[in-house]
Order: structure tokens, then sequence, then C-alpha cells
DNA sequence: CGATTAGTTCGGTTAGTTCCGAACTAAGCT
DNA sequence: AGCTTAGTTCGGAACTAACCGAACTAATCG
């Protein structure tokens, strides 16, 4: 049954660790160390803990919870009479999911722009074939598309600001 | 004069580049690739171009330019009586960026979905310290936000597709 | 004080990536 | 047929990333 119940978790770590290895650009132990404080959730795990779960030496454990604690991923909490971590994730994670999608948004749209900036001067300066000319209709619809994006997750953005997280 | 366009051309190429490699995850030369068929455009570039413009051997060259054709991102066209290939970047390109946005919000959403599963079986089963308990608002919220940027960005896919492009 | 617990730091190994050069193919030109 | 142009394939060198073990620190306990 115990039993049972930790193959299950296990499997998810696995399955969340792949995951958050792509979406976060994080190594292989550093998203499983990721995807198992997710799963243990408010009571939190240890270094220990983990250690012996996660089938990692100490060393490797240790370095990529330093890690994503400066990637600001993870917090901990710890017990009066107890030398031990307990490591959470950040209750903020989703904002911060938000507000990285965001930032790559803006960051897209200035390339776009010095692009078609680019594409135009060629267009007004050299003479040339007609059809080889920079189509930039391109990039204004980008931008919108960009533009419209942005505002309307920054809009969820609010709406779950409102709220109020634990996980 | 043409040279200046030239410099401000590969600068916007290693720009442009570097973007591309992180967002795409693409080697070095294959974004510097990408990035110099973006701002070339209609008239194509041919291997032999980018072989001495690119500062890139031949055989790299040929990797990463079949590697770009593997994952659709280029395409190339032909003149009569020229054995080269001029390649361009699909026209398609912003209609795949939107879907691969889309379905990594629809993997995120399983996956979120098996989580909120499994905190449910276990909030169920042990009977533990209430205050041990998961939250699974969390994931209700954050899946209704995937629900809401995926509508939001579905419209805007509809708009864009009624128009038509090329770069 | 010495032993234990909790964690860090460092050097090295292994795995994987990225690029190159040299030798090759394949098609058209003379 | 031999030469040229356009590109491919293969083997390996140089580099980077990911992890481990061993030796360390730093705090607490008996």
């Amino acid at each position: 049954m115990k039993e049972d119940i930790c193959k299950e978790k296990m499997a998810l770590v696995e399955k969340l660790g792949v995951h958050l290895e792509n979406r976060e650009q994080l190594a292989p132990v550093a998203a499983r160390i990721l995807a198992y404080i997710i799963l243990t959730g408010k009571k939190g795990t240890t270094f220990e803990d983990m250690v012996t779960v996660l089938c990692a030496s100490k060393s490797t454990i240790s370095t990529h919870l330093n890690h994503l604690q400066d990637l600001n991923k993870i917090q901990y909490f710890t017990k009066t009479g107890d030398r031990k971590k307990y490591f959470i994730i950040k209750k903020d994670t989703i904002i911060q999911h938000i507000d990285k999608m965001v930032s790559n948004w803006d960051e897209e749209r200035i390339i776009h722009l010095e692009i078609k900036d680019y594409k135009q001067t060629i267009n007004n300066t050299k003479i040339q074939n007609e059809d080889e000319k920079f189509d930039l209709n391109f990039h204004d619809d980008y931008i919108k598309f960009i533009d419209e994006a942005s505002a309307s997750i920054k809009d969820l953005r609010e709406k779950i600001t409102d709220n109020q997280f634990d996980i």
C-alpha cells in the first residue's frame, strides 16, 4: 500500500522531472530535486531524504540545491531543536513563470524592431529588384501578436495576484 | 557604405543568433545560419555564401542546414540553369511557433492534472495533519491560467492565418 | 574534549556536444 | 573522359556538462 504510493510518487517525479528539465533548462538531477520538492508539498523535504530517494551523491544534491536557491525556485524552513533544512518551492512560482514569459516576449519584441529597422534601411538604400524587397508586414503583425499575448497574460497575472497561494 | 551595411547585418546575425540559440535550442552555428537566412530574406542564401560569411567549415554548414530542414525551419528554391540551392525560412514560422507554444501548454496541463490527481489520493488516503494536506487550488488556478492563455493565443492564430505572409 | 550530524568544496571521470578536415559522391561542363 | 562545382559523410580533437567520492568545515551533543 504505502509502497504503491511511493512508486506512484517516484514515477511522477521522473515525469515532472523530464518536463522541468526542458522547461527550466536544468540538469537531470536538479530537475528531479525540484519535482520531488513539488510533490512532497508543505511538509518539506530534507537533504538526506533526497540523497536516498533520488539515489544521488551528497555533493550533487548540495550543488543543485544551492543552485535552485540561487534561481529563486525553492526556499526552506527550519524546526526548533532540529538542524535540518526543510525545502519547499517558492510560493510565487507561477508569478515568476508568468513574468519570465512576459520578459521573453519583451526581448523578442526588441529584436523584431531592430530587424525591421535594418530591413527598412536596406529597402530604402539599395535600389534593387522590387520583388526582392523585404516584407515588413510580418514584423508588424508579429509585434502586434506579442503585444496582445503579453497584455492577456498580464491580465491573468493580476487576477492571480489578487488571490493568495501556497503549494 | 556597402561595408557598413554588411557590418550591421553581421552584428544583427550575432544578436539574433544568440536569441535563437536559446529559444530554439540550437547549436551556435545552426542558430547563426537561421539568423542569416532570416536577415537575407526572399532572395535566399546559398551554401557557399554561408561558409564564407559565417566562417564555418563546409561540413558544419552541411550538417546544420540538413538539421534545420528536418526541423522544418527552412526550405529552398532553385533557379533554372543553376545548381545552387537558395535557402529561405519557412513561411509558416510564426504559426509553427504559436503551435509549439500551445502544445507546450497542453503538455503542462496534462501534468498538472496528474499531479492534482496524485495529491488528491494522498489527501484522502493517509489521515494526516490537517495542515500538511496538499492545497489543490493552485493546480486549478494554474490550469485555468493555461486554458485562458491558450484560448487567447489560439484566437490570435486565427487572425494571423487569415492574412498571408512571407518574410 | 571526541563523536555525530548536516552539509560544502574540490579534483577527477565519464558522457555528450560542437566543430573541423579529409576523403568522398554526384551532377554538369568541355 | 577528365575537370569543376556543390554538397555529404566520417573520424576525431577540443570543449563543456553532469556527476561522484573523498576530504573537509561547522555546529551540536554527550
